[in-house]
DNA sequence: AGTAGGATAAACT
DNA sequence: GTTTATCCTACTT
């Protein structure tokens, strides 16, 4: 089952938590590249000062998140990282929802092949569990890069879908990498599945 | 287990 | 010219 538009026309807080056990799936070429969600972000409004929107900045980078919900926004940071994220409420209110971490469902090998050039089968149990544990990471795996900015999450390619009602605890947090954001590096907007091997930073 | 530094380019000032 | 929602490697304890 595919999330509708009504799943993501919300505050980002809330999707960011629901987001945890939903499956992110990259079809490329017919094959399926598909990873569970095990860690989100919330970016969330003007007032966030760690938001690249804070105080209501409206750049043409940022006009997805302007627009409506259930859109991709892909940036690259560090000059040789993708993050993703999902746009989530309405036109004109500024909120999205960094995937920062996921577990390897479909696609294993091509993911194995994209990180490091190797089969699946070579990996070390470390590297396994560096396939998707961070935002740029999982970008690398699943083949996320900027060509997908603006994508419909509700179309073809690129989309989410129902998870397995598998049974975990959310664990609220600190938000990481985003030092200079004053009072809102403290805040709780930070979600990840408790225990889950393929969290980035517990 | 922790700390340090470098890579590398788009976006923004 | 500065900053950056990261990752990797190497070195120290």
């Amino acid at each position: 089952m595919r999330l509708p538009r009504e799943f993501y026309d919300r505050d980002a807080l809330s999707v960011a938590r629901e987001l945890l056990g939903k499956v992110l799936v990259h079809e490329i070429d017919g094959q399926k590249l598909a990873m569970r969600i095990v860690e989100t972000e919330a970016y969330v409004g003007k007032e966030d000062k760690a938001a690249h929107f804070h105080g209501g900045r409206r750049t043409s980078r940022l006009e997805v998140i302007y627009g409506a919900p259930g859109f991709s926004y892909v940036f690259l940071v560090y000059g040789m990282h993708h993050c993703f994220n999902v746009v989530t409420s309405g036109k004109d209110d500024p909120q999205a929802v960094l995937v920062r971490a996921g577990q390897p469902v479909l696609g294993l090998e091509a993911m194995a092949q994209r990180r490091y050039t190797k089969t699946f089968g070579e990996l070390t149990g470390k590297q396994i569990i560096g396939l998707t544990n961070g935002p740029g990471k999982l970008c690398q795996a699943l083949d996320i890069d900027r060509s997908l900015n603006g994508a419909d999450l509700c179309g073809e390619g690129l989309y989410l879908e129902e998870g397995e009602g598998v049974d975990f605890r959310i664990i609220t947090t600190k938000r990481v990498g985003i030092d200079y954001a004053e009072e809102a590096k403290d805040f709780p907007l930070r979600f990840y599945s408790e225990g889950n091997a393929y969290v980035s930073v517990k």
